[in-house]
DNA sequence: AAAAGCGGTTACAGAAATGTGACACTTCAC
DNA sequence: GTGAAGTGTCACATTTCTGTAACCGCTTTT
């Protein structure tokens, strides 16, 4: 199964030499070489799982780790360190950060792929992916459900994460191509006036319950899902 | 929070020190120096956790975290693997055998603990026997029955397993990879559209007492036992 | 006012996901 | 052995979802 794979590594050699072997089993990448980028990144594109080199210019590895596990949205996602000795202090250090393993370079790409793919098999059970509420609408993402004034809506996939997106990501102007990117997947090809008819299915779903004015349109630029009028 | 630790080290020394570091943090432990009791003591005490040496006379850690994982019962329990040197080979056996984390000798306390936080904190939720009931349905380990409106259903093994899989976790939405590794076993090699047959046995199985139903298609995602519409 | 741009809406065919019945194979009790 | 029961796969049927195109009305430009 192939998954998002952000890669925090500020050395270019070893960045392109593991994205190299990630791409190479099938991972999607997406890389960060500072702190900042990273959890600018982390928050947008919301990966499957981090890799984390321990020795970043500005703020180190455990510094990343410590924030993205303060924060709602990241802090399911699992974390492996890379560290570049076999500095028992280090180790410890991350694991209490948050991390769910870590490594040690040098490693062999079979390792690392076995890592993630132990990682991501265990986070699987878990799915603590917490349920979100605006205005009396609310949706589920464990129990995929969403009810709004008693009302239980049907959705189709599509339109499930869309809200889902919609909803983590309120009060912002989304524009299609983002939309595309976040909701179907940056890799697809799909014509743009698609998300039109998406967030068309998306409203009348949403009409029932009175829900649907959530959805506002910004012209010229994108939609928007906002609690405000 | 304390835990039962099965410690299979063969080497004094080691174990006690192991065991009594372990004991310090509050943990209860049992120890085993063989791979053949070892095993013993995992299906009479079924611990929380076992701390597996890689290297034991007779049967390797390998093969004893293999066995652990081909029974029905000591399927759930993590396992941590001791390996003596930093051998990449053998980090990697070990976690395709089914290990959920290694730690590589010598390491200090404080890191040993860490881990086993971790590996505890990230443990699925454990079958119980007791009985189980939902809308007069009612599914009990014990005598292995399911009965419904006074109709008493026959199921096949796979079949109890998954409804009782589907009774303690209802609500929640499972996709067909998680019910193969929760009701199947994650070692096993199964086609994903076999749970779509089994699913669908079960249902017509229950729709006898009219509980069919409550087995719910959640398309593009799994299934979900649910006692609401 | 005409033209161009933009989004809403609808219809529909192809794609994708799931339901269903059949079948070969294994296991186990007898 | 032998037959019953259980299991995993497959092929096919059915349902549902999805992407596009086409058309419409409204708004902004020219």
């Amino acid at each position: 199964m192939p998954a998002n794979i952000l890669l925090v590594e500020d050395e270019p050699a070893i960045q392109e030499l593991i994205a190299f072997n990630l791409v190479q089993a099938g991972h999607h990448v997406l890389r960060a070489s500072t702190a900042e980028v990273a959890l600018t990144l982390v928050k947008n594109a919301l990966p499957d799982l981090v890799l984390l080199d321990w020795m970043l210019p500005g703020a180190s590895g455990v510094e990343i780790a410590r924030k993205l596990r303060a924060d709602e949205r990241t802090r399911q996602i699992p974390i492996i360190m890379l560290t570049a000795r076999s500095e028992e202090q280090d180790k410890v250090q991350g694991l209490e950060a948050g991390a769910d393993d870590y490594i040690t370079k040098p490693f062999s790409p079979r390792e690392l792929l076995a890592r993630i793919k132990a990682v991501l098999r265990r986070r699987a059970p878990q799915m603590t992916d917490d349920a979100v509420e605006v205005k009396g609408l609310r949706l589920d993402p464990v129990t995929h459900r969403v009810q709004g004034n008693g009302e239980t809506v049907d959705l189709g996939p599509t339109e499930f994460r869309l809200l889902h997106f919609f909803m983590t990501h309120a009060e912002r102007v989304h524009s299609r191509t983002q939309l595309l990117d976040q909701v179907w997947g940056d890799h697809v090809f799909v014509e743009e006036r698609t998300v039109d008819v998406h967030i068309r299915r998306l409203r009348s779903a949403l009409e029932p319950t009175g829900h649907d004015g959530l959805i506002q349109t910004v012209r010229g630029t994108g939609y928007r899902f906002s609690a405000q009028g």
